[in-house]
DNA sequence: TTTGGTGT
């Protein structure tokens, strides 16, 4: 056989070895990989695959919820809560609603009420309260801690937020167990209430939705004048929450599962409305 | 329904 064919077949092979490699294979192999992530890796109660790695945060451990707390900016960097249906579908033990300091913090450290009074900006909860209810008084009383609570405009807390705060619980309401990372982003330009809490510009919200040994991924980045309520337009990585928080999520995962995992565009489940 | 506000 003559060189020049020899190596045409080899070409021929390699071709089809890429082609069955990139189109074949490589797929079959991701999909296996995310249907194989283990939540028993997951020793927290809280937290999902590792607690994110985040500069300036205080850890507040509660009953319903983890808060890194972040005591220059008053806010906290990011809250993170397994949620349940029977939570959801369970009693509310708190009548009314109280926000207070965490009598564990120096009061210097955290937001007070005086700091939101008449300020025009809502006490925005990023566990959300009605998350925390089919648990204990304790549980609902914990989210109202100002290390759960960043300033939010009232029409965005109230309705945007509120709008995508709600379309998570009736995801949950058809998944197994949801996992739900909040928290607020800041650009360099440093606005302040009553000169101590400063003022977010918007919001990202993180959903895990589990269903079986499946994993469904959710993003939202919304900044503080958004108003609408097509989620979808709302919809990003995980990457790109990283990239604007500086926060770096589920670091225990395995590289080979983080990165393709965190890298895609997240759609929002057919049907889900 | 839940998200909040102010004033007592």
């Amino acid at each position: 056989m003559r060189f020049k064919t020899k190596l045409k077949i080899f070409l021929i092979i390699l071709i089809i070895f890429m082609l069955w490699y990139f189109f074949i294979y490589k797929p079959r192999l991701e999909k296996q990989k995310l249907s194989e992530m283990d939540i028993s890796d997951s020793k927290q109660k809280h937290i999902l695959w590792g607690y994110p790695v985040c500069e300036n945060d205080m850890i507040f451990e509660y009953e319903g919820f983890v808060s890194g707390y972040d005591t220059v900016k008053l806010n906290p960097l990011w809250v993170s809560y397994n949620l349940k249906k029977e939570y959801l579908k369970g009693q509310k033990f708190l009548k009314e609603r109280k926000f207070a300091p965490d009598p564990s913090l120096d009061k210097d450290l955290q937001a007070a009420n005086e700091d939101y009074t008449k300020s025009g900006y809502d006490r925005g909860h990023l566990a959300r309260q009605a998350d925390m209810k089919g648990r204990s008084k304790k549980c609902e009383l914990e989210s109202c801690f100002f290390t759960n609570i960043s300033p939010q405009k009232q029409d965005f807390n109230r309705e945007t937020w509120n709008n995508l705060e709600r379309a998570v619980d009736d995801l949950t309401m058809r998944y197994d167990e949801t996992w739900i990372i909040t928290g607020p982003y800041f650009d360099d330009e440093i606005d302040l209430l009553k000169k101590r809490v400063e003022i977010p510009d918007g919001f990202y919200k993180i959903a895990i939705l589990r269903k079986g040994k499946t994993f469904h991924p959710l993003a939202f980045v919304l900044d503080m004048e958004s108003q609408s309520t097509d989620l979808e337009k709302y919809t990003v990585s995980i990457d790109s929450v990283e990239s604007l928080t500086g926060i770096d999520f589920f670091h225990e995962l395995a590289d080979s599962l983080e990165n393709p995992f965190e890298s895609k565009l997240l759609p929002i489940p057919y049907g889900w409305k």
